[in-house]
Order: C-alpha cells, then sequence, then structure tokens
DNA sequence: TTTAATATTTAGATAAGACTAAAAATTTAT
DNA sequence: ATAAATTTTTAGTCTTATCTAAATATTAAA
C-alpha cells in the first residue's frame, strides 16, 4: 500500500506526463509538488524501490503498470468525491479541490465502488475531467477550451485554465459561471476574439479569455 | 490544528474518562491507543504544551475545553460518516467502523456541516451512539444493555459488546441482527436469563447474551 | 514501614519525509 | 570542444511518532 505522500508524487507523475505518455524530469516534480528536488530524489527512489516508477539515475521518471493503477485510482476517488460535494453536498466547483485532495485517500474499494453507484456511475467530474473507471480505463476528457469551438457550436462552461482571481472576478462580472450555456456566433481572425451568445444576450470576448475558459460541446 | 495521530490520541482520553468526568492514566492510554506507554508519555507532552490536557506527572490526564471539543469534533464526524455509509451507501454496520476512522480525521468544516444536512440532522449513529452537535453537545445515549431491560418493554438491537466472530455468529444463527425488534417476556432471577420475542417467535437467552447486546427502547 | 511490584518517565534509537549545502552529471553556450 | 550554467544526486540534519531499555515514582504487601 502507497502512503499518503507517495499517492501525491504518483499522482503528480501521472499528469505531468499527460496520462503517462512522457518521461518526467526529477524538476518538475520538485516544482509540481512544491518542495525541493532533494526531496523529489528521496521519493523517487522510495517509488523505484516499490516498483511504482521506472528510474535511471539523471534521465528521469515513467510509471509502470502498477505505479499507472495506483495515480490512476486516486485520481478516480479525487473526482467521485468531486462530483459528490457539488451533486449531493451543495458544494461549489470552486470550493471542492482542497476537500477531494483529503478525501481521495481514503482506503477502501467498498467505499469507492458504492460512492460510483450511489452517483450513478458517472463518466465526468464537476470540472468536465473524466472519471476513469474501476480498471484504470480513463475515458478520454470531453472538455476543450473555448477557442478551440466551432462556429454555431453550443457548449457549457466546465472549467477555468486560469483559476487568479482576477480571472474569476472577469467571468463573475460577465456572469459566466459553471453550467452556463455559450453558443459561438463567430471569430474573428484579426484579434481571435469570438463573438458569443450567454443566457441569450450578445457578447465579444478576447483571444485570453477564450483560451482560458474550458467548455464541452452539448 | 490537530494531527491524525493527536486527534486519536484525543478520542482515545475523552472515551476512557466516560465523557471527560474521570482522570486517565498513561497506562489506559497506551492500552487503548495499542501502543507502549512511553510513546503515550510523550504524546501527552505534546498535548499538555498544547493546551488540550491538564497533566501533572505521575498523575494522570484530563481533556481540556479545548481537547474536549477536538475530541468530540472528530466522534462527530466518525458517527456521521458512519450513518451516510449505512444510510447512503449500502454498507452493513459491522463493516464501517474501519472507513470512518479513516473519514473521521477530514478537515472542513463545510463538509461536516453539509454532510450533517444530507442526512438531516441526525442524533444517533447506526450503533444507536450519540451524534455530538456542532457546538460539541453529546445528546444523551439512549441505548443501553439488553440485561437492563423491564419486563414487556419492547427494543430493537442497536449494537454489540462484545464484537467477537464467535458472538456475531451466535447472533448471526438465532436471526438476531442490527434493528430486529425484541420484546422481553419475562427474566429468571436463578440465572439471569432472559425469555424474549423476537420476530413473533419465543426465545430464551442467557445472562451472558443478556449483556453483550445493545438496544434502543422503541 | 520497609520491601516488592507496578506504573510512569527519561534517554537514546529508528523510519518517513522534508530540508540545506555541496558534489557530480548533464546540457547549453561560446 | 571546452567552459559555464543547470539539473540531479548525495550527505548530513530536523521533526514526528514510534520503539527498547533503564531509571524513577507510586502503590501494594508483608
Amino acid at each position: 500500500m502507497a502512503t499518503l505522500s507517495e499517492e501525491n508524487y504518483l499522482k503528480a507523475i501521472f499528469h505531468l506526463s499527460r496520462h503517462d505518455k512522457t518521461v518526467v524530469s526529477t524538476n518538475a516534480i520538485a516544482q509540481k509538488m512544491e518542495t525541493k528536488a532533494s526531496s523529489a530524489t528521496d521519493m523517487i527512489k522510495k517509488l523505484f524501490e516499490k516498483g511504482l516508477i521506472d528510474y535511471e539515475k539523471y534521465k528521469g521518471v515513467k510509471l509502470t503498470e502498477n505505479g499507472r493503477l495506483a495515480a490512476v485510482s486516486v485520481i478516480r476517488k479525487h473526482r467521485l468525491w468531486e462530483l459528490f460535494l457539488v451533486d449531493k453536498l451543495r458544494f461549489s466547483w470552486d470550493e471542492v479541490h482542497e476537500v477531494a485532495e483529503q478525501l481521495e485517500h481514503i482506503k477502501s474499494k467498498k467505499l469507492t465502488r458504492e460512492l460510483d453507484a450511489f452517483l450513478e456511475f458517472p463518466t465526468e467530474d464537476p470540472h468536465g475531467d473524466p472519471i476513469p473507471d474501476a480498471n484504470g480505463n480513463m475515458p478520454s476528457s470531453q472538455k476543450l477550451l473555448l477557442a478551440k469551438v466551432k462556429q454555431l457550436q453550443r457548449c457549457i462552461c466546465v472549467g477555468v485554465k486560469d483559476s487568479t482571481p482576477k480571472f474569476l472576478q472577469y467571468l463573475d462580472k460577465h456572469k459566466i459561471a459553471l453550467g452556463t450555456e455559450i453558443t459561438v456566433l463567430s471569430r474573428e481572425s484579426y484579434d481571435e476574439s469570438m463573438a458569443l451568445k450567454i443566457n441569450n444576450i450578445q457578447r465579444t470576448i478576447s483571444k485570453e479569455v477564450a483560451h482560458n475558459l474550458f467548455v464541452k460541446i452539448s
């Protein structure tokens, strides 16, 4: 069984390797974990000893199949709990992360299985991210940047890339929230701005905004 | 904020002092925590430094008001989660303890508050133990040993004192489970055995059984 | 009330996970 | 291709929570 700290490192490596496709550096891990490179090296050795990562000195790190399964299991729990908090306990999308960071480490196969059933076997969390199944299979994400949405397509806001207060306040002011329905009317090739219909009101947004808002096609 | 280990010690002290009425010895704490007396002493010093217990060398330990609040808060969460697991996630009463031991340490005021609301502000957990309120007030327990129940009184099985497999198997064989309704027909003063009506069938149980089964008057 | 038994504390060690500072390897730039 | 910059690793320290063994205090017994 992996410790809490080991699970957090595995999760970090999984995300950094973009679902286990690339090799990850010690520094990148340290940065993501908000710790020092020497601490990362220590943990890398430990995960290697446990057969959870492939590792050669100075050459970076890659999850083994066991490591990937452990990471995905934590991510599965994280996303199930986020959905539980939003759907059942009246949390809003921006309040769930911190609590889910704790809940994701609870060890009980039955709990995860029953929570999944209670939520009626969901495939996406409140941010539009896919929820891996019990076998560790990750459905491909249905979320994309608003900037990529085609003309006349309808979509639903599911998250932000930039989560700074400034951007969140901008969204608030312009009545864009999680779940808001957006229709792309047109795009301006000169400055990459976009004309949208939001709540039946027409509005123009800049390239910056379009590149920091995640949506799901509806 | 108390660490996980500190919370477990506070909980142990609370239970050992029978809701904070008596002084607790180092050895008793060590035994409850399944650790050595020297480890208990170490933790006692730490809790004392943090103002969570009163302590004089060789004289035993007592929770301060802050310590009591911290302990009760953990117990509140434990019991809310146990109820959640049984009522919402199809756990049975004997499966919940281990998971609740983990969930009780999740730190989020909002989570506890919303869980309480989701469960419609319950006052008892699945074992018939009272759930403290958000201010740390503990409703008095409504559960008692079957041996104490008066003649012709109806009650409901809410837990066991002896949780060894042997006893649980005995209960199973005689169709006594959590929630089973029991009516006390009579008691034999000679051997303290009791005549009961269980599921409309008359049955006699020994003193040993009567002293290991918790019920709630209904 | 002095001794024996028990309970408690102290001292020193260990493992996990973090840190700093310094050494070694790798990569980049001249 | 060598020097400089960067990255990674090593060595040694710290804290938390545990342990064993030894010392000290308290309680019980003769």
